[in-house]
DNA sequence: CATGAATGAGTTTTCATTCAT
DNA sequence: GATGAATGAAAACTCATTCAT
């Protein structure tokens, strides 16, 4: 796993500290108020700095809207990639993959969860750039579909956009204490799996 | 049909000529922008009307945002009790259901699609009464899968927000060309009813 | 004389009491600062108003800049027109514009000497408005100097930019005392009508 | 000539290199946009250096903007002074005086054509200590109209003004192509010498 | 000598809202 | 019912400047 060491091969990080912080501040505030909601300044108090000073680190609100949406993908992408690592069964991987899915969207880090907001209704220069990469995530499913064993009958590419959607839904009503994020993940791919009626 | 009945049994009307002007105008840019984006003034000259004007139909931002997601799930629950009215095999009421819904959706009002915005980042106040409305709507498709023969240990619960969450998720990523509303509604209920492995 | 009636021919003017206010507390500042050293809100506590309440007036500071640039030509234009109106010797009527320029440029009006500004510094989209405004005014100059009887050797169009540098220079030195604005307007013609040496 | 040598008798160079540098950008960008549009950071940008690290050179941008000013009115001086030198003609004086500032102008350096920027909205701590500069090098021009054999009836104050604001109000529309600025020089110098009407 | 990082006051502009007419 | 005009708070962003390293 990568993604606690100081990512050098990635080139995208300066002098890590107040960048990763201002970046922590913000995805937290934007999850709880969205993006329109969130004023610079806002991120700026809750990571210790003034709002003038933020704009060293960032060059506008935009960059740090996309800064922390790629964090998320990285992060996302990652879990995905070694949960399924090494596993050969196609239904098992994906089921593996929807519950590291649930795991990281849940999990405490705040970044993953930015990829399930709505961005229909930001500027188009930044909606382009965030569904780019979105896509970039979504793609991975899009693999692990493909390798499932279906019946001609089955539109693939509407099946992955129906997991993607009852997963990412979750953003708009889990909350701890009932069922785990792991169980809803497995229980959203068994319900594919199996015959139900 | 009620909906094209001066509505006098909800009381909340006053003169609705302008009224439901000014309701499309906010529905209409509400889509396209997002609430934040879209500002009063914007709606006014939408309506032809100066900002100053509308506070005479609506005291606040919030409550034409409310009456606007509220003519939303009015619009929806009628199309979905109208579909279903009259049949009783479970699956199949559910399946006209689903249908029902997504033809609402992507068929031209501008109000019910509103239901799919996210609004886990709107004032917290907002945000309760629209979850609300919210709400009584899902519990439509409570009822509905309350009513399919599952095994017992399939969670209804879960059940029905896989469902929701495929169907609603549809406004993030549907565009006209493919296959239509009712064929994907058809097809989302489908893949729960069949076997896929 | 139009310059003091409603002017409603000219179709610029809404209801024109706080924008001409406006206009004068801005043109005043501008000419004491420069546009840039002039800020909005500076320009609205001048007139008795909030910074945003401008705006209903002016849809941005580069519009208001703009209005003030038109007036200042509005008014030396005029009063150009109306000193040479009814005079038919050539070098009767250069004078007679030159000293109705030094009498505009200073004689109280803050509008007219935003002309000598330098605008070589302002954004592009804003400095060729304001070129072609100013050229609008230094047409009149073309025609006077086109109507001189001069040896052909005399290039009209360096002549013109002589004179109208020697007059519009003065607005970086004069100060009222010495000479009055119009023998310094007269002296400035005279001396390219006499021989000297 | 001084120009070359390290000018140790001003006292007020350190390690002229970074100066220098630092100078040249400023002139360049201060011609550009003029000063206020022109950032320390830009300035800094242009010379390779970040924006803190000028402040060892320049205490403040007040000051960064004087020398320059300073370094323009020491190259049109010496360039006048070398192109009069050993003439004694009182008019042939002025005219090579005209054309050596006209060349100075236009030929290169970006310092000298400050000088003919608008500083009457600059702060009045900075205006007062440009306009000291300036008039130590107008009063070059003063001294070689004194010397013109001309009636008691023409103001040679105004006169100088007049010569002057031909000159310098062509920074506003000189370009390229036409006339040379030698041309132009020699020609604001001929139609006050000779006879036109 | 130069840099990285921060400061704090400032900028233009937007916007929901109010209210006398 | 609608308008014109204003309010005041907030937004994103800029910039000269400082200073420890």
């Amino acid at each position: 796993m990568t993604e606690k060491t100081p990512a050098k091969e990635e080139g995208q990080y300066r002098s890590d500290n107040r960048r990763q912080e201002l970046m922590a501040a913000a995805a937290h505030l934007f999850n709880q108020r969205g993006y329109d909601a969130t004023s610079m300044r806002d991120i700026a108090r809750e990571a210790g700095m003034l709002a003038g000073s933020m704009y060293y680190h960032f060059p506008s609100k935009d960059d740090l809207i996309i800064a922390t949406y790629e964090e998320g993908r990285r992060l996302i992408s990652n879990s995905v990639l070694v949960a399924t690592e090494g596993v050969s069964d196609p239904w098992e991987r994906l089921t593996l993959a929807a519950v590291a899915h649930m795991n990281t969207l849940f999990g405490g880090n705040n970044f993953s969860i930015l990829l399930c907001a709505d961005i229909s209704r930001t500027s188009p220069t930044l909606r382009s750039r965030l569904i780019e990469i979105r896509d970039s995530y979504d793609n991975l499913f899009m693999d692990l579909i493909d390798d499932l064993p279906l019946p001609e009958s089955v539109d693939k590419g509407l099946l992955r956009l129906s997991l993607l959607g009852s997963l990412n839904w979750s953003s708009s009503w889990y909350r701890p204490g009932g069922q785990s994020p792991a169980q809803i993940g497995e229980f959203f791919v068994r319900i594919l799996k199996e015959k139900l009626v």
